[in-house]
DNA sequence: CATTATTTGTAAAAAATTGTTAACAGGGGG
DNA sequence: CCCCCTGTTAACAATTTTTTACAAATAATG
């Protein structure tokens, strides 16, 4: 199923809790990489490898409160946060910054470990969706630099309505849109523009990526309602 | 880009806490829906719009353990479990059967508030990338790219409306849907549309998927009630 | 068991929505 | 300025959804 194992960082200044952890959480298969302090951590976290960090929250130098705001800020990796106390404040505020989950010492290690798996899985997806080169059904398509390519490796130029469009489309996909949030994305008019004219772009961008509207493999209709990406991302 | 409002379901059996959960969380934009039992949130569960359950755990009937076990067997829906004990096996249990998440009451509401959020956000991806497929009768039924392909891999195309009705038959199979509820889940009108729509409806569907209503093997008519999803799902 | 009422299956028309083509207007660069 | 490109609108064809009508099937009644 994964190719890889996960790999997590636990950042965490007690030295049993830490090894204890960790060996724990080898045991199952997991790759994990421990620090004693937020600066050791640093340098494997901006990799941008690691899928998950559990952090303690009372640490030297900087906290796990402080690490959780400035890899929310840049990434959308799980966070638990593990705490001596049970200090609600610390808790909203740990929440509050962006942390998936918050976990009071003692902890329970088969509990530690179901919250792991569970936000595992849920961050696999999140991946996927904030990157910046995607690819669908043999496309490519660079968000940053607007270049779409084929199968073959042709550069296909799209419009600025139509990279917009597609932009759209392609992070929210499975998500039925209707016109007039389509609309609001690609058009920086305030009046209304007529919602035909989504229909026309949506027709180009198929012409374009070769998607036939009788056996849609990209762009479905959703009649009565609006369009969906139905690419199978990867 | 403002995406539609979470659509959030709470089922708690004590009135005084389930109305003060859904105001607090209704007065952040997030529609919710309250329920007293799982049985009468169920209906509303099958429809396959709802983003986040929010359940107590020791219910009347079914509890939330079960809740838990039932939609994870069929949907990506982020799910928190609250509790009047800080039991520990329960605790586990919930979150191994895969339970998001687990708050002990009396729980602070603005935690509660910031597990929904950071939960959604993580789920929102998820919901459309994790991609489900169903097999019956030799029918392959890729519910997010829409796609149907028969035994020997030709695709059926589905109309909007015949997909939507697919997709509530297939989650909910064995089970009698009679037309109101068929209709609430296909339709994107406001005024009530008439119920005989299902008829026609089933019927191309029947046509579609090679399916003889005198020898029903898929879509069974319960005379008087409605239809079944009679098709064995593997 | 025959008759009647109700419900469902089917086909086809009507209404609503979308696909497609083409034309028009406005902006930017040569 | 003129030309080309883009976004937009309009018009008409095609498709999808819904309604309607009637035949067939099922249930209910005596």
């Amino acid at each position: 199923m994964s190719p890889r194992p996960a790999h997590i960082v636990i950042v965490e200044d007690e030295p049993v809790t830490r090894t204890a952890l960790a060996g724990y959480l080898e045991s199952f298969g997991y790759r994990v990489s421990d620090f004693d302090t937020a600066e050791k951590a640093e340098k494997t976290l901006t990799q941008g490898t690691v899928d998950l960090l559990i952090a303690d929250i009372n640490l030297q130098g900087k906290d796990g409160l402080e690490i959780t705001r400035e890899q929310r800020a840049r990434s959308e990796i799980g966070i638990i946060l593990l705490s001596g106390r049970t200090d609600d404040v610390d808790r909203i505020v740990g929440l509050e910054l962006g942390a998936d989950d918050y976990v009071c010492k003692p902890f329970n290690r088969r509990e530690l470990l179901a919250r792991v798996k569970n936000l595992l899985r849920r961050t696999a997806a999140m991946r996927a969706l904030t990157r910046r080169v995607l690819h669908f059904n043999g496309f490519t398509f660079d968000v940053g630099s607007r270049q779409v390519t084929d199968a073959a490796g042709q550069t296909i130029v799209l419009t600025r309505a139509e990279y917009e469009l597609l932009r759209v489309f392609v992070f929210n996909p499975g998500t039925v849109m209707d016109r007039d949030r389509l609309i609001a994305a690609i058009t920086h008019r305030q009046d209304g523009t007529n919602t035909r004219t989504i229909d026309v772009l949506v027709q180009r961008l198929r012409a374009k990526l070769g998607d036939d509207p009788k056996a849609p493999r990209i762009f479905t209709t959703s009649h009565g309602e609006g369009y969906v990406f139905t690419a199978l991302l990867d």
